[in-house]
RNA sequence: GCGCAGGUGGCGAAACUGGUAGACGCACUAGCUUGAGGGGCUAGUGGCCGCAAGGUCGUGGAGGUUCAAAUCCUCUCCUGCGCACCA
């Protein structure tokens, strides 16, 4: 008696389609181009993790699923190979990066090599190579001649342990979001990406793109738009005036004082009649001093200091109010200033309190009772205006715009995204391609000059003076301005890894152009990309990122379209026990282990089957062995085939629509609970019509494709499982099979009545009639209505 | 605080637009195979009552709509994730 032996099969079958190129689509005349996309890995030291093994197979089933509906699938793999956690394992080690990260490739590249997908290794990517990092050094001087790149002295996040400035989503409750290092700010002269110019259409276009719930709205959240009004208060003896935002317009009667952030710049204006200064001052150094942590964790106790000499004037009610300086206004949001309303907001009300300043309630619940109590906190609802002069009695959400109006006001929208940081004092990255020139100013490299290769420095480590490593190498700073070929200094920094993966699903089609990033042609026939799978943990990364590079490069002209992917699906989380898997707690789970003693099939289907791809799942040792014994099932199954034709139509049609309707919608773990329902139906017994296992092997192909392929050819095939067409169903099968009607008498069950799907009311009503139980259940009561849900019901109402 | 997702057996989970709750798998029990130690096959496996047929309760909790609710509505509790001194 043969067995199923995975290492053999897949041994055989991996060097089998490797020498056929099995995976190989023909870009330029693919009749049904479909992009099957995922995340590229970052290729760590540890190899491959079974978090990627999870990823992967589940993007590779549906790349094969359309492959054999005859779509021209294209499922590219490359490594996302730049960027401190690919250095700062380098540095631990004390090998350089260049090398670590080469030799990290190669030991990925042959464990990809063994997950039986799809991958077109003829169109592989690197970003850390020259002839990639080329052209993400082209795209930010496309964005800087747009105007979209900018260099600008602002405070920015510092972590202290990376020894780098990060990006604003890098910083996740006020800690580096890769080392969990708290993060200082420092005032920066950096490089930032206009992102904010497109918060809008970024915003926009959320709502017509077919993503899940869960990104799209982490992305909205993420932009964070607040539709409000922007007003003036006068300084009083002067003619300058505070602005600020506010979502509450209709408060603005009850703004008892105001308040700047400490860096507002107007403090440098005012300083002169502050009588005060030397206070203010000192309070502005503490809280540079404050981590943004600090500020925040210690919000319950709020700071401040009066701006003595200084009164701002109402502009509603014309009454002088005085003027603070505190940190609980942020200079980066809005206009650095409030009107503070403590009736009516938590913070301001908790100021007040501290310091005793008025508390004038303007805004009413209770209306037109006037009872307004005595607050124990901010009353932040609607109600109606009093206290608001002439505007008293009006609803507040109608007060907003009339108040806003009488005020000189005028309606704005506030983002919570803020610029994308995307200098780093790093050295693995693609260095800026910018020069500095005493006479010129500041030089983009130019386009035939490009790549500004990152030199292979001895020194790599992170220097922590606020500059780069690149910094100190004298041979890549000095240089020649492009323009009046005078003695100029490189850009040191380099650039953030985001920035590499922000546009690399346009490379992997276009890899044998030299000349350019990306072709026109190939680009419109390709994308934007069809399915597009990955993590969850990059919803306001990596994707937000690539959806601005996106527009950005629609409206330099080089596409036509503006979103990146047409779908995309975040797979979940493989825990161990429960908890997220990671080198320090010692629970990850390593591929190869299962590849070698189970077969990659089996750790494939096993994966998919351990909940929704949606949700993820927890790995266990014990799990597996469910789907060990169903491959060999599914392995006697066919070998024991003998030649014919199906005579179990009505399960296989139905097999064949359940399984490709869960495809369709990545319902992997239903799917095979279907094929394993499929092979159960037939008993061990009885050798099957070679028909039956035939399609067995057809729907099984996505999932096992070694096993499909080895059985295929076992049961007597010459061609590939894989070149198999997807099978369609007959519902007509369907329909000539019985099927369980359910009788019910008062909504509970009370018989079941085998009868073809298309029975009639009548003839249903009749048959259950003839059931003794049935008319038991129903006694001498008349029958005052029945219910019939044809296929599915009879409700006897009595 | 705001937003999103979710609470179903001993466990992972099914149940598409309301229509047999627990498919499929793990674990467990019994029997048969005997190459007994991640082997195969058959049967059973939500709680309670019953030898059984069958009955009855049951999808976090409380109400409601309906012939019929895991599914819809209202309130409420809990868990996970994202954002958060954002004016």
């Amino acid at each position: 008696m043969r067995e199923y032996n995975p290492q053999k099969i897949e041994a055989k079958w991996r060097k089998e389609w490797e020498k056929k190129k099995a995976w190989k689509v023909d870009l330029k005349k693919a009749k049904n181009p479909y992009y099957n996309l995922m995340m590229f890995p970052y290729p760590s030291a540890e190899g491959l993790h079974v978090g990627n093994v999870y990823a992967f197979t589940g993007s590779d089933i549906f790349g094969r699923f359309k492959r054999m509906q005859r779509k021209d699938v294209f499922e590219p793999m490359g490594f996302d190979a730049f960027g401190i956690h690919s250095e700062n394992f380098a540095i631990k080690k004390g090998v350089h990066p260049k090398i670590q990260t080469e030799k990290n490739v190669q030991n990925f590249r042959k464990q990809l090599k063994q997950m039986g997908a799809l991958f077109a290794w003829d169109r592989e990517v690197d970003t850390t190579k020259p002839e990639y990092y080329k052209w993400t050094q082209w795209l930010f001087l496309e964005l800087y001649k747009a105007g979209l790149a900018y260099r600008a002295k602002a405070p920015v996040d510092w972590c202290p342990s990376c020894k780098t400035v990060l990006a604003d989503e890098q910083v996740a409750a006020g800690r580096c979001e890769r080392c969990g290092t708290e993060v200082v700010q420092k005032e920066m002269e950096q490089w930032f990406l206009r992102i904010t110019k497109y918060a809008d259409r970024l915003l926009k276009n959320l709502e017509t793109i077919e993503w899940s719930e869960r990104t799209r709205m982490a992305q909205k959240n993420w932009i964070g738009k607040s539709q409000g009004a922007e007003l003036e208060f006068p300084v009083a003896d002067s003619d300058l005036k505070i602005g600020v935002f506010t979502t509450r317009p209709d408060t603005l009667f009850g703004a008892t004082y105001m308040v700047l952030a400490p860096e507002h710049q107007l403090l440098e204006k005012l300083k002169a009649r502050i009588t005060n200064w030397d206070e203010v001052q000192k309070y502005r150094e503490e809280a540079k001093k404050k981590s943004e942590l600090e500020r925040t964790e210690l919000a319950k106790e709020k700071t401040g200091i009066e701006l003595k000499g200084i009164k701002a004037i109402n502009p509603a009610s014309k009454e002088e109010i005085p003027v603070f300086i505190a940190d609980y206004a942020l200079a980066s949001y809005g206009t650095g200033a409030i009107m503070a309303v403590p009736a009516h907001d938590q913070r301001d009300f908790a100021f007040a309190k501290k310091y005793s300043l008025p508390i004038t309630i303007v805004i009413c619940p209770h209306y037109p009772e006037k009872t307004c109590p005595l607050l124990d906190k901010a009353y932040t609802g609607e109600g109606h205006l009093v206290g608001s002069g002439q505007f008293d009695g009006l609803a507040s959400q109608e007060a907003r715009a009339q108040i806003m109006k009488f005020a000189g006001g005028k309606f704005s929208a506030k983002y919570h995204l803020r610029d994308w940081l995307i200098s780093r004092q790093r050295y693995w990255g693609p260095p800026i391609p910018i020069i500095y020139c005493a006479k010129c100013g500041t030089v983009p490299v130019p386009e035939k000059d490009l790549p500004v290769k990152l030199p292979f420095v001895k020194d790599f480590r992170p220097q922590g003076t606020g500059k780069s490593p690149l910094a100190s190498v004298a041979s890549f700073v000095k240089t020649k301005c492009p323009q009046c070929k005078g003695l100029a200094e490189r850009e040191t920094d380099v650039s953030d890894t985001f920035l590499d993966s922000a546009w690399y699903f346009f490379r992997y089609p276009c890899t044998e152009f030299k000349d350019k990033p990306f072709d026109k042609e190939r680009i419109v026939k390709w994308l934007p990309v069809d399915m597009y799978i990955g993590g969850q943990e990059h919803a306001v990364l990596h994707l937000l990122y690539t959806r601005f590079i996106t527009m950005a490069l629609k409206d330099l002209g080089y596409l036509e379209f503006e979103e990146p992917f047409k779908k995309f699906r975040a797979h979940g989380l493989i825990t161990k026990d429960g908890a997220k898997m990671s080198k320090s707690k010692g629970n990850v789970v390593n591929p190869d282990e299962y590849f070698k003693n189970y077969g990659v099939d089996t750790v494939r289907m096993y994966l998919m089957f351990v909940g929704p791809f949606s949700e993820g799942g927890d790995w266990s040792d014990k799990g597996i062995v469910g789907i060990s014994r169903f491959l060999n099932r599914v392995f006697s199954f066919a070998i024991n085939a003998k030649e014919g034709k199906s005579n179990s139509e009505a399960l296989r049609h139905k097999t064949i629509k359940k399984i490709t309707e869960d495809l369709e919608h990545l319902r992997y773990n239903t799917a095979i609970s279907a094929l394993m329902e499929y092979v159960n139906a037939f008993s061990q017994k009885d050798a099957v019509a070679k028909e039956d296992a035939e399609t067995l092997l057809i729907l099984l192909a996505p999932f096992a494709p070694h096993l499909a392929e080895e059985l295929w050819h076992e049961i007597g095939r010459k061609d590939s499982v894989h070149d198999q067409p997807w099978p369609s169903y007959d519902s007509k099968f369907l329909q000539e099979e019985k099927i369980r009607l359910i009788i019910q008498v008062n909504g509970k069950m009370r018989g079941i009545l085998d009868i073809l799907p298309d029975a009639s009311e009548e003839a249903v009503r009749v048959e259950a009639l003839k059931n003794e139980k049935i008319r038991q259940w129903i006694g001498q009561n008349p029958i005052r209505k029945t219910i019939f849900v044809k296929g599915k019901i009879l409700n006897f109402v009595v």
